[in-house]
DNA sequence: CACTCTACCTGTGCGC
DNA sequence: TGCGCACAGGTAGAGT
C-alpha cells in the first residue's frame, strides 16, 4: 500500500531513473478507464496534454504532482493518488496498456507512462493549479517541524491512530506507518491526543520523522509475503501474535476506526 | 467536533 | 476442484 515513502520512491525513480520522465513529451493519451479521472466536470481535457513536456515531479503527502510545459500555453498539472494498489511506471510504448492499465501517456522516444490499478481506487486529476487538489491536506509528515506539529496537535482531542491517518492533520501517513510510528514512540494507538504530555508529543514527532526517513532511504516497506516496495522492515504491522522485537510480548491486533491496528501491549502504554 | 458506518473496488486466501 | 465469503485499506460523504 503506497504511503509517503513508497510515493517518494516512485517520484525518485521517474525523475532520476534512466530513462527519466523529465523532458519527455506527451504524444497521445490513452484513457483505458475514464473513471480514473477524479473530477467532474473536467478542468482540463485529456487531449490538451498532447504536445506537453514533463518539467518537474514532486510529492506532497501521498500525492504525486507533475508539472507540464505546454508550448507557450499555460502550464498544466497532472496530479496522481495511488490509493491502495495504484502503480506508476515507465515502459516501452508497445507494452503500454495491460489488463489493469487505467491511463497511459504515450511519450516520445518509444516510452509510455503507465498508471495501473487493479482495484480502481487510484485517481488522476488534470488541473491548472494543483492546489485545487491538495489544498485541504496538512503539512508533509516527513518535513513538519516539532513546533508546528505540537501546535496542530493541540487543536484536536482524538485517538492518536485515526488522527495520524487524517491527511488534514499531517499528510503522508497510512495504516502501516501509523502503527510503526506509534510503536517507535511507545504510545498506545488509543491514546487521546489531548492527554499527550510535551515529552509524548516530542517522541511522536521524532518517531514519525525517523520511521518515514528510514523508510524513504530503504525505498519503502518490505512486508513479509504481502507487500514489497523496498527493504524497510516493519516491527508491528502484520505481525499479530509474533514476538515484539524489544520485549518478546506477542503483538496485538485490534480494530480502530475500522482499521487493523497492531501494537505491543507492553511497550505501548495507554 | 469526534466518532462510526458505508461505498468504492478486486485479488487473495480461507473454510467447507 | 470449486464455491462463497471475509478481508485488505485511502478517502469521501452521510449519519449519530
Amino acid at each position: 500500500m503506497p504511503e509517503l515513502p513508497e510515493v517518494e520512491s516512485v517520484v525518485r525513480s521517474l525523475r532520476d531513473g534512466h530513462p527519466s520522465l523529465i523532458g519527455s513529451r506527451i504524444r497521445s493519451v490513452e484513457l483505458a478507464w475514464p473513471g480514473v479521472l477524479a473530477q467532474q466536470p473536467l478542468a482540463v481535457d485529456p487531449a490538451e496534454l498532447e504536445g506537453c513536456c514533463f518539467a518537474s515531479i514532486r510529492r506532497l503527502g501521498k500525492y504525486l504532482i507533475f508539472s507540464l510545459n505546454c508550448q507557450g500555453k499555460q502550464p498544466r498539472y497532472l496530479v496522481v493518488h495511488l490509493r491502495m494498489t495504484g502503480r506508476l511506471f515507465l515502459v516501452p510504448d508497445s507494452a503500454a496498456v495491460e489488463r489493469h492499465t487505467r491511463l497511459a501517456l504515450i511519450l516520445d522516444h518509444g516510452l509510455a507512462l503507465c498508471f495501473d490499478d487493479p482495484r480502481k481506487f487510484g485517481r488522476v486529476w488534470l488541473v491548472n493549479d494543483p492546489e485545487t487538489v491538495t489544498g485541504g491536506i496538512g503539512p508533509d509528515a516527513l518535513t513538519v517541524g516539532l513546533d508546528e506539529f505540537a501546535l496542530r496537535l493541540a487543536g484536536y482531542r482524538r485517538q492518536l491512530k485515526p488522527l495520524l491517518l487524517d491527511q488534514s492533520f499531517i499528510a503522508g501517513i497510512g495504516n502501516i506507518y501509523a502503527d510503526e510510528s506509534l510503536y517507535r514512540a511507545g504510545l498506545h494507538p488509543l491514546t487521546n491526543s489531548a492527554d499527550l504530555l510535551p515529552d509524548g508529543m516530542r517522541r511522536l514527532h521524532a518517531a514519525i520523522r525517523s520511521v518515514l526517513g528510514e523508510a524513504v532511504e530503504a525505498g519503502g516497506a518490505n512486508i513479509d509475503g504481502v507487500f514489497k516496495a523496498g527493504s524497510f522492515v516493519v516491527n508491528v504491522y502484520g505481525r499479530e501474535g509474533a514476538p515484539c522485537r524489544i520485549c518478546g510480548t506477542a503483538i496485538s491486533k485490534i480494530r480502530v476506526g475500522q482499521r487493523g491496528t497492531h501494537f505491543c501491549g507492553y511497550c505501548q502504554t495507554l
